[in-house]
DNA sequence: CGGATTTGACCCCA
DNA sequence: TGGGGTCAAATCCG
């Protein structure tokens, strides 16, 4: 995190920015002749705005630790199937680290009118590995890794398990961060789409690779975004106030494109800040429906593209091992704003040359 | 044909 | 010892 300090500074900065146009919209939208839910939107996506640049503080200010045990985050587990002695190490550094990568839990709704039930996309491209009956539960869990692994060394996993009481709503575990470069961390909200579809054939999934603690913000800066982008409600349950609200806001009206954008997937995601912002600043449009396909399984599955999620509304989160989780989940809860340069900042490098053909390899 | 999913077996930890 | 998580061969799909 060395330059962190600056790069934290941008979301903030974007952030505030957005308050305040956010504002501005709303004073002209004071005018009678606009509707009464318009005017409370802007009002939840002000409050969002600020409870998010207000985690952003905190995050800055408490930045610290929650880096895993190992800081290589890259390297793929199994890579070197040379010595049969690191291997056998080496899953056992797996299960290890595994304990000490940051998770947290969400709880997404997904809205069953169409039939389609995917939601879940985060816009990372997720490889199902397995599929697992868990005691107790109704549901199968499904287990879910980066799509890079092999490639990047991606170690973000995730699991999704469909609720028992109400088979809408999903609960999805991250593990990891991702510390490949998909478009989809940055766009990945669009990835919802198909992701959809795809959940839809199957479970969960979880996503998380220990990543230093940049990775981490990173990922937590990611994940915000997809939320944003995809629609995606989503909360923390650690997220003490605002919430609500946020919820509220995200409920209540705000969708996010699920366009191709992401689907751009993985290919040229190049995620401009820039366009991000442009895409939250003013576009939200409410597509709620996705077009994805209707055949599920039990989850939806997401792989790399973008799926939108039917009206839900994410419910909690629950988490949580570190502040940053908690950070996230806030930023996340906020929803509706552009929190795409938190990203960048943390992650990438600022000069670097995201249009560069060759950065995001491609998802499938 | 290559990549993704399925699914039973295996491994680790509580 | 059992449950949860992962592996990997078989299978499916575009």
């Amino acid at each position: 995190m060395e330059n962190a300090g600056n790069l934290e500074q941008k979301p903030l900065f974007n952030e505030l920015q957005q308050g305040r146009e956010l504002v501005k919209q709303l004073q002209m939208h004071l005018d009678p002749s606009y509707s009464e839910e318009t005017r409370n939107m802007l009002v939840e996506k002000i409050l969002s705005s600020f409870d998010k640049a207000i985690s952003m503080v905190k995050w800055v200010s408490s930045d610290g630790e929650a880096r895993p045990t190992g800081t290589t985050p890259v390297d793929s587990p199994r890579s070197d199937s040379g010595s049969p002695h690191s291997e056998d190490s080496d899953r056992r550094d797996i299960y290890k680290k595994r304990k000490t990568l940051p998770r947290w839990t969400e709880q997404i709704r997904v809205s069953s009118g169409t039939g389609l039930e995917g939601p879940l996309d985060d816009g990372y491209c997720w490889r199902k590995y397995g599929q697992k009956d868990i005691l107790g539960a109704k549901y199968p869990r499904g287990y879910y890794r980066c799509t890079h692994r092999n490639v990047q060394g991606c170690l973000a996993t995730k699991q999704v398990q469909r609720s028992d009481e109400d088979p809408s709503i999903f609960d999805v575990t991250y593990r990891g961060k991702h510390t490949c470069f998909q478009g989809s961390h940055l766009i990945p909200a669009m990835g919802t789409l198909e992701s959809s579809k795809q959940m839809l054939k199957q479970d969960q999934v979880h996503h998380q690779d220990h990543l230093p603690e940049q990775q981490n913000e990173q990922q937590q800066a990611q994940e915000i975004l997809f939320h944003f982008k995809t629609g995606l409600k989503v909360r923390t349950k650690d997220l003490d106030t605002g919430e609500q609200q946020q919820q509220q806001l995200m409920t209540s009206s705000f969708s996010f494109p699920s366009t191709p954008f992401e689907c751009l997937k993985t290919e040229n995601h190049i995620f401009s800040p820039p366009t991000v912002d442009h895409y939250f600043s003013g576009n939200l449009s409410p597509s709620f429906l996705s077009p994805a396909t209707s055949e599920s399984n039990y989850f939806p599955v997401s792989p790399c593209r973008v799926n939108s999620f039917g009206g839900g509304g994410y419910r909690n989160l629950q988490t949580s091992e570190s502040d940053l989780t908690e950070i996230i989940s806030a930023a996340t809860s906020g929803t509706n704003s552009p929190i795409v340069d938190l990203d960048f900042p943390m992650d990438f490098d600022p000069i670097f040359p995201f249009n560069s053909p060759d950065f995001f390899p491609s998802c499938s």
